[in-house]
DNA sequence: AACTTGAGCAACCGCCGAGCC
DNA sequence: CGGCTCGGCGGTTGCTCAAGT
């Protein structure tokens, strides 16, 4: 399901987000924002280009964002809003609360499309025959009352919700991390760094003359 | 049991527009 | 005004796994 991880020509990380990458970037976003997408894997300490950690913080690790299961609304939701809208995924997902882009658009063409294509029926009239077979694929042809198509749904998402109980870092025994607000007071002497002083700040870390920059880390802290 | 196929989804790619200099 | 940088968006790909043969 994840891209095998690899390195680009510039040593970039490709692929799957392995959990300690995550939780550097999920750690300093919320201490620090991001403000700069292009420069935050840099102090971030990530070997991964700004806009893959932009896509994994939006599609992932953004708090409040929900997994699988959707519900009958929200499947009309899309439906609905697609016929307005058309491939207007962000549009479409600003909508739907905890949702993004990238997953509507994903369920879209995993799910809904070929049902929408096959069968004219709203996600709750198909609900409302839920014993009735799964035919369409093999009946292409048949149009409109060929199949019920959501169980299929249904069942998928009861498949993801197990991966995700895996996989949740939450789940996993790992606590949630401590909000920007917690943060604050005595865990930095200068809780917030603007843009331009975080060179400077990064120099002398790296010189060897400055603090330690400790980052949250679920099994201890990151050390730079 | 071994192999094949297809569904599902995370992640990448490339384009576009906004903002800045 | 033109060039550059950056963020955002939609399309596409690559990979895993379950179901089917």
């Amino acid at each position: 399901m994840v891209r095998t991880p690899s390195y680009d020509k510039n040593g970039l990380k490709k692929g799957a987000w392995s959990r300690e990458e995550d939780d550097k970037l999920r750690a300093y976003v919320q201490i620090y924002g991001h403000s700069n997408w292009r420069q935050l894997p840099k102090f971030a300490g990530l070997a991964r280009c700004g806009k893959s950690c932009r896509l994994r913080w939006l599609n992932y690790l953004r708090p409040n964002l929900k997994h699988g299961n959707y519900t009958t609304e929200e499947e009309e939701t899309i439906i609905k809003l697609h016929q307005e809208f058309g491939n207007r995924w962000s549009l479409i997902a600003e909508k739907l609360p905890g949702r993004t882009d990238n997953e509507v658009k994903n369920y879209w063409h995993s799910h809904l499309k070929k049902s929408l294509k096959s069968n004219e029926m709203t996600p709750s009239e198909l609900k409302s025959k839920p014993n009735e077979s799964f035919e369409y694929e093999k009946s292409e042809n048949l149009g409109a009352n060929s199949g019920d198509i959501f169980p299929h749904i249904l069942e998928s998402s009861l498949a993801r919700d197990n991966y995700l109980a895996t996989t949740n870092a939450e789940e996993d025994g790992v606590p949630p991390l401590v909000s920007h607000k917690e943060f604050s007071g005595d865990f930095w002497s200068e809780p917030f760094l603007v843009e331009d002083s975080l060179d400077t700040f990064k120099d002398e870390i790296w010189s060897g003359k400055g603090m330690a920059l400790l980052l949250p880390n679920f099994d201890g802290a990151y050390l730079f």
